[in-house]
DNA sequence: AATTAATTTAGAATTATTCTAATTACACTT
DNA sequence: AAGTGTAATTAGAATAATTCTAAATTAATT
């Protein structure tokens, strides 16, 4: 569970611009979620990190995530009220979520459609944000019995 | 804070459908959402229900939401972890939330623009709601100083 | 090494929501 | 009109995710 060298700077960059430290920590809570791309709740990364972290306390993941985001590192997703998830992919996507299941999916849109959003604003109204989300099921399309 | 005859069938109908009873309370928080189309919390419209109708319980209140939303006569908005919020506009459109000052408003959108969103999905995801969440702040478009 | 500020930590507190079990309301039969 | 059965309402307890608090630790700087 190791930042590539490439990451590595990556992670001390974002943190630095908002002067925040690199903890180990926060590093380590990082890689984590870089390494296994399925949008983990809170307490998911929690008990993940304890495996190699024993020591960590789930305030300090909560903490960690809300400077990871602060700092543009990951996102956050939110399907209704359940636990907010979090998400490596800084590209312009979007989530479907299956009601069935309840694992979310990356799904990748063209910048274009982002703007045409936008062009349907008020002129003042300036987004920082913009979640899409899909919720719904996944059809199994067996075409022949 | 009544519903008009129109609005009455409607609220009827679409209770039927599921098989749910056109109780008074129902009615009475379907009412309030529909005349003031504000994207009230449910403890706010507890608090405005109990106006009018002071033997209502907060726990009737999410009850009464839930049937509400189940019947297609109410949407739910969420924006981060947020109390969830209530929304009677059921054209296709999108939310817009002020970060400065909570305040949510609905922005319309074009049929078309849901459809090419869906374009993008892989053809067995079958989308049954798609949310469209913008976050930002609103400036002040004062040009002359 | 001493100082300062930031971070981590454990556990308590908060808050929105859901659950539980008892009561009430309503529709339908007799 | 009384009885029966089912659904809805109610008050309050329970839950669960997150935030807060205050003390302890760490890291950076003089």
């Amino acid at each position: 569970m190791q930042l590539t060298p490439e990451y590595k700077t990556v992670f001390k960059k974002a943190l630095e611009k908002s002067s925040l430290k690199p903890t180990k920590q926060r590093e380590h809570i990082f890689s984590l979620i870089l390494n296994k791309k399925d949008h983990p709740t809170a307490d998911e990364i929690f008990t993940r990190s304890r495996e190699t972290m024993p020591s960590i306390s789930l305030a300090t993941v909560y903490n960690c995530l809300e400077t990871l985001v602060e700092s543009g590192l990951i996102r956050q997703v939110n399907f209704e009220r359940e636990s907010t998830r979090y998400c490596p992919n800084l590209k312009p996507h979007a989530h479907f979520h299956c009601k069935e299941t309840g694992a979310i999916y990356d799904v990748d849109l063209p910048t274009s459609l982002f703007d045409s959003l936008k062009k349907h604003l008020p002129k003042n109204f300036q987004p920082e944000q913009i979640d899409i989300n899909f919720n719904g099921s996944i059809h199994n399309t067996n075409n022949h019995s």
